[in-house]
DNA sequence: ATAGACCTTCCAGCCACTGGAAGGTCAAGC
DNA sequence: GCTTGACCTTCCAGTGGCTGGAAGGTCTAT
């Protein structure tokens, strides 16, 4: 018979960390596998075919919510009449992808900007204010733009 | 005597709705206005400045830990002996965005890879399960650049 | 027997809000 | 005075995608 993992054997061989799995399961993306008696996960070749999987997409920025919906038809693998679906989100994220970078671009532009202006603007004029985040843009609605990094720690 | 604004007056003026503006109170982002009898928060003209100075500065992109620390020594505007540290605020960010920016190109690559060879290998090869996910880039920890956009509602 | 690695569950936190409930206040119109 | 409706208040909970940590059980090797 197929040899069973525990968790912590999933998470070296797909490189998602253990937390991660259990989570996944808990938000319904993975189907709660058997348990040992003493209570531990027994994931079998399925599993660990279907967090590749997930890890591939996630890694293409697919939102899990979207994936979710994909997976409760999905077993072990996208399934071949899955394609256009699977075809459409690519091709949604990828334009998804395209507006962030023409987004942060303009970001990077204003920041050029604020930053030249903020050097040449040194030497205080005495006012007690400086109006050196001001923005010249017109539309000053870049509100929307806003983007993280997943865990980014800085002080 | 200067003019007092609610909070719906204030969220108009800067733009801000009146639920960020109480977030931002909460968090000690902007100090707590004087109250009416009746309990209405009453701001004035420099409670205007500074949310709007926030609101720049959120736009560029700014995280509101980092504005808070410049922030407590921040009343009605940037004074000019926190320019440099703001300088380096926004430097820092410019480098983050233009990190960002080339993480994404790389993403859309992957994402241009894969919906070409998705739409190339439509016809079904039989094997029930199909590999068009997978990346053909060596190393596969792209895990940290997932980036998400504020309130995006998608279904 | 014991050490240490591994597993379990549960709770809390991250960020920057946002939604909603339950209720108080204010100004205008009748 | 009464009602209507817009506005305000507080508080609690949820978003996404995890991550950290506590408190405790299990497995394996020595």
């Amino acid at each position: 018979m197929a040899p069973m993992l525990t968790i912590g054997e999933v998470a070296r061989t797909t490189g998602l960390p253990a937390k991660t799995i259990r989570y996944y399961e808990g938000i319904g993306l993975l189907p709660a596998p058997q348990r040992a008696r003493s209570g531990y996960r027994q994931y079998d070749e399925s599993a660990v075919e279907r967090l590749r999987f997930i890890r591939r997409a996630r890694s293409l920025g697919l939102p899990l919510r979207r994936l979710r919906a994909l997976a409760t038809t999905l077993n072990g693998g996208p399934r071949p009449e899955l394609r256009p679906r699977l075809l459409l989100l690519v091709r949604d994220q990828l334009s998804a992808v395209q507006r962030q970078i023409a987004e942060l671009e303009a970001l990077r532009q204003q920041l050029e900007e604020v930053s030249r202006r903020m050097r040449t603007a040194a030497r205080s004029d005495g006012t007690g204010t400086c109006r050196c985040l001001e923005i010249s843009g017109r539309r000053s609605s870049v509100r929307n733009s806003s983007t993280r990094r997943r865990g980014a720690t800085e002080p």
